[in-house]
DNA sequence: ATATTGCTTCATTTTGAATTGAAATCCATG
DNA sequence: CATGGATTTCAATTCAAAATGAAGCAATAT
């Protein structure tokens, strides 16, 4: 972590020759293995891949990590990172540790699935759903507008979509102890 | 479903002179609104808004709609509207209707929401579990040549997501079911 | 206090996914 | 079995989401 504050933001192309000694090539093989499936990961269910690449590489390390490392090895900037990272402690999915008396903050992700489909789940999905609701509402409200011959089955429509909708709501927290890998 | 046959493609931005007759703009706003309502669930869980708009208007429309009509009243264009159309027959979501004795064809929404989850859930999610397994099983090939000190703690990890990973592909039919509306 | 280093913010740029649109294909009908 | 409209395909384009990077802010060290 010594020396090389330069360039506070750029990329910084895998500088060959910054490992800590010993080149192990295979440990960063590894961990951009890793990063590469919580990055498939994150794309599946709509979040940005470098949030899952993050996380990644924090899963595989054995050590918390600087974020101008994690901007190192994933050839990011740290803008990047810096958001990524912001939104990944809002999920739980990640811990700061400003270490006393050091300048840096060290980043390690909490290993155990279930805060990172936790957090995804609330909030990603929950406001969502909740949104989903008001819309419902709102569409009841036009009910009435309706011409009449229109208006029996679009009531349907809407009930049904209503119980799917308490469903679902319902539903979360059982779909957060299931995928949590219990 | 007359006339009007030129310009086979163009967006048609929502001709105000076409409707049956009556001229019920609520429902029209209804059908919006429901569109609105699938395209947000749809772009949540990563996938193009105009799939759930295309959904959405069916499933509030009281018959099945042609292309031409849906691409009309959501202003797109009919190619779109026809990746979209497959994509959603592929999840089992809707249904196609090629009227006997009849150029075109017509499309309604299966009410279900169970096949519309269900539809998402194996062809978007089961095939990237599938991966993952994949990149898994890689990543363990990978273990032997890591150094010693890393070895240890990089298998408890693989471990770790290795068992989440068997726990999620055997939920996946239970979450199907809880979120297909009992 | 002040300088320095670390981190965040956000206007701009980039990038890749979704959409377009025109050509190719399909398929019912005369 | 030829025609014409309906549908699909796919290269090119558009556009929104993500990444950049420089300026601003905060924390730490001097």
């Amino acid at each position: 972590m010594t020396a090389k504050t330069l360039s506070p933001n750029l990329p910084a192309q895998a500088s060959e020759t910054s490992q800590p000694a010993g080149g192990h090539e295979a440990v960063l093989e590894f961990e951009e293995g890793i990063g590469a499936l919580f990055g498939d990961l994150a794309e599946l269910f709509g979040n940005p891949r470098s949030y899952g690449l993050i996380y990644g590489i924090l899963f595989a390390s054995r050590e918390p990590l600087a974020m101008e490392t994690i901007a190192e090895r994933l050839s990011v900037s740290m803008g990047s990172v810096s958001m990524g990272l912001r939104r990944l402690e809002e999920f739980g999915a990640i811990e700061r540790e400003r270490g006393a008396g050091r300048g840096t903050a060290l980043f390690s992700a909490k290993l155990e699935m279930r805060l990172l489909v936790g957090g995804f789940l609330r909030e990603r999905v929950l406001p969502r759903i909740a949104a989903t609701g008001t819309q419902v509402e709102t569409l009841t409200s036009l009910l009435p507008s309706l011409p009449p011959e229109e208006r029996k089955i679009s009531t349907q429509r809407l009930e049904r979509l209503s119980r799917w909708h308490s469903r679902a709501k319902s539903i979360l927290p059982f779909i957060e102890k299931l995928l949590g890998g219990g």
